[in-house]
DNA sequence: GCGATCAGCGGCACG
DNA sequence: CGTGCCGTTGATCGC
């Protein structure tokens, strides 16, 4: 078991250095920026990163019960029974700074990693959004697309089409279930594009699923909902299938 | 440095008798579940922990590169040259699963960590909305509080109040710069209550700051938007002022 | 359990 | 930089 004063080594070297510092002990923290926090006395797990990530977690949930962002600077001060570090985050606007005493530490080690790869995430939006476009004909027939990711003064539409009438299409794309924020989110763009462009517009919700407070609020606002079956697979997400699903609760 | 074998043991042996596990050492990781994602080869910290928390945290960033949260349960296999550990949730609805490749393990500790403590946190919204609510003078004379946190079919009202005038007065606050989603939510309450109730209905917005559309949006319909000041101080918040900014730009 | 919302949200991409 | 919005969002609270 280190002393405090290896493991104040250990920080102060790691972070000089570009390590990782992987620090494991009995401490209090202290919060204060935003918002403020306090944590009493416990174990816990700190990490700090060489781009002055800072991130305190306690043995269970996914997130750091305290933490702080890249470009974060770590000091710290040793005392008889205490070790002190400050982690200060000076950006223009916001002030932070996390203070954790450690009483006792159980393990300081540092680490030099090498990692250069990149997260390559597949089923995101904006992939399930492509692959529409491009099979807007599941919707409707006739559907014809404009433009992706088409940015308007309150927002991004998803997908912007035309229809067989002429009408605008305004296609909002979910990839999980769909609640009030994503109407509000569909009913500000159609609201937006009907009066700019002077032209019948169309609102379109194509999610996975929704809820019966939305759905009943499309509805009201007249709007339409596709419910859309996708699969993840591996180097891609598949559109499975499209169905409207308005008229089939309209025929109760 | 651990032995491909001995960092099995080591996360076995954690897993068991409800420790903290944390790895570091070069690795792959694999994806699937709500969504999919592929991570080449580099160095990472893994931390498992007792309820099941499972993250990989590269050199950088703030979040866990992948994760998974409480309740995962995790196996481990040895091969001859690669140490796998899979994380795995099968809770009713999500299946989903991590697969960690070691190709080297440069430590592996384990820790059984005794915390009781809570994070106590001030200048929350809800807060700030406790302390607004006992003064509310400070934005109208007059105005009288009826109900905090109060339920309705669409949401939760942060603030409902009664005006001179018996008007109800539907008050949101954001501890931030309200965004266009906090007037679509405010128009919302407003929406269902003045018909519901059948009484004229006023809606004001509390927060530090509004984006210049929330505020347009905000006039455009009818609500009324007044800034928040407040300050953290340690046992709790504290508010400094509150001014209708509104007017003001009007006068323009 | 679902539904809605908050979060010190973080992160990204576009203006 | 701010604004808007997605996220494997997570965490919380009320129904």
């Amino acid at each position: 078991m280190p002393s405090l004063k290896e493991a104040k080594r250990v920080v102060d070297e790691a972070f000089d250095s570009g390590k990782l510092a992987v620090l494991v002990g009995r401490c209090k923290v202290a919060y204060e920026g935003r918002a403020a926090s306090k944590l009493s006395e416990g174990d816990r797990l700190l990490v700090i990163k060489p781009d002055g990530t800072f991130l305190v977690h306690q043995n269970k949930g996914m997130a750091a019960i305290n933490y702080q962002g890249p470009g974060t600077a770590v000091s710290t001060k040793l005392d008889d029974t205490e070790l002190v570090l400050t982690a200060e985050n000076t950006r223009p606007k916001i002030k932070e700074k996390i203070e954790v005493r450690f009483y006792e530490v159980y393990s300081a080690e540092s680490f030099a990693l090498k990692d250069d790869s990149e997260l390559k995430v597949f089923g995101s939006e904006r992939e399930l959004a492509e692959l529409l476009m491009q099979d807007l004909h599941l919707i409707e027939k006739g559907l014809v697309p404009l433009k992706q990711e088409s940015e308007v003064r309150r927002g991004t539409i998803d997908i912007l089409a035309e229809d067989l009438r002429k009408r605008l299409v305004i296609i909002e794309v979910k990839r999980r279930t769909a609640g009030l924020d994503a109407v509000t989110q569909l009913a500000r763009y159609v609201d937006e594009l009907s009066k700019r462009k002077d032209r019948q517009t169309r609102g379109i919700l194509c999610a996975p699923e929704v809820t019966p407070n939305a759905l009943k609020m499309l509805e009201h606002e007249g709007l339409e909902f596709f419910k859309l079956d996708y699969k993840i697979e591996n180097p891609s997400a598949k559109i499975m299938g499209l169905q409207k699903k308005q008229k089939m609760l309209q025929e109760f």
